[in-house]
DNA sequence: TTTAAAATTGTTATAATATAACATTATGTA
DNA sequence: TACATAATGTTATATTATAACAATTTTAAA
């Protein structure tokens, strides 16, 4: 097969896998995404995983821990991850990656009370979006 | 028997499992805790899960939400888990709850650009512990 | 341009995490 | 008491994730 996957930086399945999480309304889930592409030949999970894998690793989406779930990422500011925050609809659902330059920069600097600071941070917020409300 | 769990609020095996998570130096995953209780007469899945449920619903433990590992209460302030904060350290997976009245301050009072508030939140933060650094 | 290392893929099996469903017993309260 | 609610016990199964190994593709260095 040519060298399917030079300009960008992703390959194959990891390409398949990425649209369709980036074309999703919603957090998609391993298993949703392996029956979505078992017509493209991703047949396993293993290679769900490992796609997802690299993509979370490379900053393209990130996992909603609460939710096991995966988002394509929103903000070109998380520095691959390093500095996420998501508000989360405890009714339908939603999943929107919060991009607040306040919050970033307040989170990232923040250190404990023994003044250690850290590499990185998660934050999830949980409410009802707008049209739950 | 007797009625056994009157004077608190926890019941046998919510007892049994909250004592084991409350002792824990780490956090402790649910099929960990059954091996653990397996002696005292608690044998199977969902009796596990289902103290974990309670206990979470109460406050007295916390899900780790990165590690599927449960961790318990060291915060009064937290209000029943409306507002958690972690740090975990990569290496030795230790996890200290965070109790900083700022930064519950900040966070409680948080609202993004919409001006949308939330009712809760889970801040998860990762980086070295004091001894793994 | 070979060629070797690294990354990716394909595949089977299985491990780890979590819940459904239903019967029974214990507890709190009218 | 007697009823409702909460908790328990049990079996089975659903869901999420990884181990292990073989093969192919890509990258980059010699």
């Amino acid at each position: 097969m040519d060298k399917m996957y030079k300009e960008n930086n992703l390959s194959k399945n990891q390409q398949i896998i990425f649209d369709l999480i980036d074309k999703s309304s919603e957090p998609l889930k391993a298993y949703t995404i392996l029956f979505s592409v078992q017509k493209k030949g991703i047949k396993a999970p293993p290679q769900v995983y490992r796609a997802l894998d690299k993509l979370v690793e490379t900053g393209k989406i990130h996992k909603i821990e609460s939710k096991n779930a995966f988002v394509a990422c929103r903000n070109s500011n998380c520095e691959i991850s390093k500095a996420t925050a998501f508000s989360i609809c405890e009714s339908c659902e939603m999943v929107d990656e919060i991009s607040d330059a306040k919050l970033t920069k307040y989170l990232t600097n923040f250190s404990d009370k023994k003044g250690t600071k850290y590499k990185r941070f998660n934050l999830e917020f949980f409410g009802l979006c707008k049209k739950c409300k």
